[in-house]
DNA sequence: CGGTATCCTTTTTGATACTG
DNA sequence: CAGTATCAAAAAGGATACCG
C-alpha cells in the first residue's frame, strides 16, 4: 500500500469510502449521473426500476450530503429538482475503473 | 467510463465487485494479509480487537470462497491453518490506492 | 412534482457456549 | 488451535399511504 498506512488507518481510510456508496441503489444512481449528466427526480425514478420513492429520496440525500452529488431546486410551479455529479464525485470514475479492472483479471487467475 | 458499460451493467459489476469486499472485518482482515503476510487463524484474532471467532471464520471463509484469500492447513496435531493474499487478491492494492487517492481530494475540493 | 412518515421484513452482526 | 451452533440485536431495505 502507498503511504504510511497501518493495516488499522488504510483499513479505517476505505471502510469511510465504502460508506459513502454504499446502499442498494447508489451505484445505479451515479451511474446515471455520470460524465454530466443531469436528472430529474423523476427521471431517476423512471430510469431505476424497481426504486421507490422513499429509496431514491433516501440515497439521494446521501450522496448529496456526502458531497458526491449536487441537488439544485428551481423555484418554480409545479416543483422542479434536478440531481448531478459534484466535480468530485465525477473523479470516482477511474477509482471505480481500477476496480472494474482488477475485476476482469480474475477470469485469468482464479484457481491460480 | 472505460469500455462499453451501460450505467446499469457498471453498476452491477461494481456491485458484485463490492459485495466481495463487503463485510465489517473484511479490509482490515485483508489490510492484515497484503504484502505477503501470512497469518494464523489465531493471529488474526488477537490483531484484530474485537472480532469474535464466528466472525473472523466468517468472513475468511467469504474470502477463500471469492478468490481472494488463501487458506492451508498443516496436518499436525494440534492443529494449524494459515492464511495468506492469493496473487489476485494482492493486485487489488493499486486499485484501493485509487480510492484512497480519489478520497485525500475531498479535502482541497468539498464544498465547491 | 418531489418528496415524508409509518410500519414491516430481511440481512448482517454479535454474544455465548460447545467441539474434534 | 481452529473452528460450529444457536439465539438475539441491530441495521438496512421495502410497501404503502399521505403532503406542500
Amino acid at each position: 500500500m502507498a503511504k504510511n498506512h497501518t493495516p488499522e488507518s488504510a483499513a479505517l481510510e476505505l471502510e469511510s469510502i465504502f460508506k459513502l456508496l454504499k446502499g442498494r441503489w447508489k451505484l445505479l444512481i451515479i451511474f446515471h449521473l455520470f460524465d454530466g449528466k443531469i436528472q430529474r427526480f423523476s427521471d431517476l425514478e423512471r430510469q431505476i426500476p424497481g426504486i421507490s420513492q422513499k429509496m431514491l429520496a433516501q440515497q439521494l440525500r446521501e450522496l448529496e450530503n456526502d458531497g458526491i452529488v449536487s441537488r439544485k431546486v428551481y423555484p418554480e410551479v409545479p416543483p422542479k429538482v434536478d440531481y448531478r455529479m459534484t466535480s468530485w464525485g465525477q473523479e470516482l470514475c477511474p477509482a471505480l475503473d481500477a476496480l472494474l479492472t482488477w475485476n476482469e483479471k480474475s477470469e485469468k487467475q482464479k484457481g491460480e
